[in-house]
DNA sequence: ATAGATGAAGGTCAGAGAAAGTCAAAGATA
DNA sequence: TATCTTTGACTTTCTCTGACCTTCATCTAT
């Protein structure tokens, strides 16, 4: 873990556990001296980090007592998951796949064993095609899995 | 014997000595620079030496602070993993991929639940491709799934 | 009171830099 | 000859920064 991006996301999302409301309120620039770096980067992390697709919602506001806002979602999971099907599109990568597994895991509709399970299949070195291809069958099989955990919530729930 | 993609292969496998957690991270220029070697040979070496079939799982990340990582699964000796492997082969269809399920399943190595999402990732409808690749595929999928499933039940029972 | 000035936030974006990935072709080797 | 190794030119992804912009509260002079 040697870029800054991941330690000034572990550091907010730490910053999480001392508050049981899902709110959480910093300054950009006090959060970029604490961590040596340029104001903008911290706008980098929350843009990559804590999007709506990752589970959190940012706000802001500017001028004199200003803040940013970031609030951790609560989630209904049949319509996550039906959000999330549409969010995948035809073509996935990687790296977008596996925040959503691991998200899936966070939200507890998954459990670890099936994260990992499901890690190691979209996994680059598990999938020998073209790049292009490649996303494109991983997005097919993130919309069956998906598919199939609705499906299997369907029955449960509805006997 | 000696040629340059063997002593990084042992290169590799020494540092494993002193991981006892069996997780490894490498940087592939710093490699390539050790072995004055194209960085790609780096990646020759994990995809002919660091295999599922040879009990490794390889994942990475790009750009500034980006890795290689590699696990040294921890049930290479595993007879059940040798013949699941071997029935599995280069290649398998969907409905030997599918029997296969079903008897891990019946096994009570995975759950019903395990069972309908993987039934529905290794589905032709659900693999985009062409027969043969599409067999290709299905066969690291089926692989990587196993291997996964039974590394996490060893790394969370053996230590 | 009020327009304008000031300073204190935060926002944007393009570009440089830092990794790793891909693939085809050339070179060895058995 | 067939397979395995090695290379390098090109690509893609991700991080980090700095210059410049916008918004807001408060202070100040009229």
């Amino acid at each position: 873990m040697a870029n800054l991006s991941d330690i000034i996301e572990d550091f907010i999302k730490k910053m999480f556990d001392e508050m049981p409301e899902g709110i959480l309120e910093i300054q950009r620039n006090e959060m970029a001296n604490r961590f040596q770096c340029a104001p903008s980067q911290i706008n980098y992390v929350l843009t990559t980090r804590f999007t709506l697709e990752r589970g959190y919602f940012v706000e802001s506001r500017r001028g004199g007592g200003g803040y940013i806002r970031i609030k951790k979602l609560k989630i209904r999971e049949d319509e996550f998951l039906k959000d999330i099907f549409e969010a995948i599109g035809e073509s996935i990568s990687g790296s977008e796949a596996k925040a959503i597994i691991e998200r899936l895991w966070e939200e507890e509709i998954i459990t670890e064993r099936e994260m990992k399970i499901l890690c190691a299949v979209i996994n680059k070195y598990n999938l020998p095609l073209r790049p292009a291809d490649r996303d494109v069958v991983r997005a097919y099989i993130m919309k069956a899995v998906i598919t199939a955990l609705l499906d299997h919530e369907a029955r449960k729930g509805g006997k």
